[in-house]
DNA sequence: TTGTTATTTAGGGAAATACCAAAATAAATC
DNA sequence: GATTTATTTTGGTATTTCCCTAAATAACAA
């Protein structure tokens, strides 16, 4: 159970989940994505493992990753309530944000 | 424009933000809630200040802190919507057919 | 079993982070 | 001007993070 905010820190990080938000991918196709060599990257995915974000599954020679919505949502669900957005001053929230906000209550 | 999400990243800043989000507090008054020495806090106070997190004004000889709600809200929402928090998740592709198409392709 | 592909772990260095005590600064008061 | 109060900046250390290259591992194919 570590920190997932820590995991969300990182750009490189960010963008692993967002790519994983549409589909799994492979180690190879994630590291593909960047600039970086895939030990650096390979780092990166035991960061988000350890924080639960992801999980990983063999598959032969490649490794499937794939983003663990529910607790990613949990942990931004999680900062919403600290700083209780979208309650009081509510007249401050604007209608697209607070549709956001609905939806994923 | 510094990196608002690595500012978040820490518990002793994230509890800083929660505090002044009720209410302005001086860095004294920030200080005294945590068990750490007031350079540390001071320092915390400049990671927020850098991420445009918080605003300060002085009052006398106290600092007045206080919370850039609509740059705390930007930056939440903006992660929730690189992750599409509240969208239905795409429906994941059966890890035998992906590595099958992947060989594919 | 030898090789190939995919990916990790190991090891190391540079930079950033988090903390503290001591010194410096700013404003108010004596 | 000197003192007090509030807070920061300075300077130092320990730990962590981020990145790399090289070596190790795992599954598969020839």
């Amino acid at each position: 159970m570590s920190d997932a905010y820590k995991a969300l820190a990182h750009p490189v990080r960010r963008e692993i989940l967002s790519m994983l938000r549409d589909r799994a991918h492979t180690a190879g196709e994630l590291a593909g994505a960047f600039d970086l060599a895939k030990p650096t990257l390979s780092g990166h995915f035991n960061v988000l493992k350890s924080a639960n974000l992801i999980t990983v599954e063999r598959q032969g020679t490649t490794l499937l990753y794939r983003a663990n919505i529910s607790v990613i949502e949990d942990a931004l669900t999680g900062l919403m309530e600290m700083f209780r957005i979208g309650e009081a001053p509510a007249a401050d929230v604007a209608p697209a944000k607070a549709a956001l906000l609905r939806r994923q209550k």
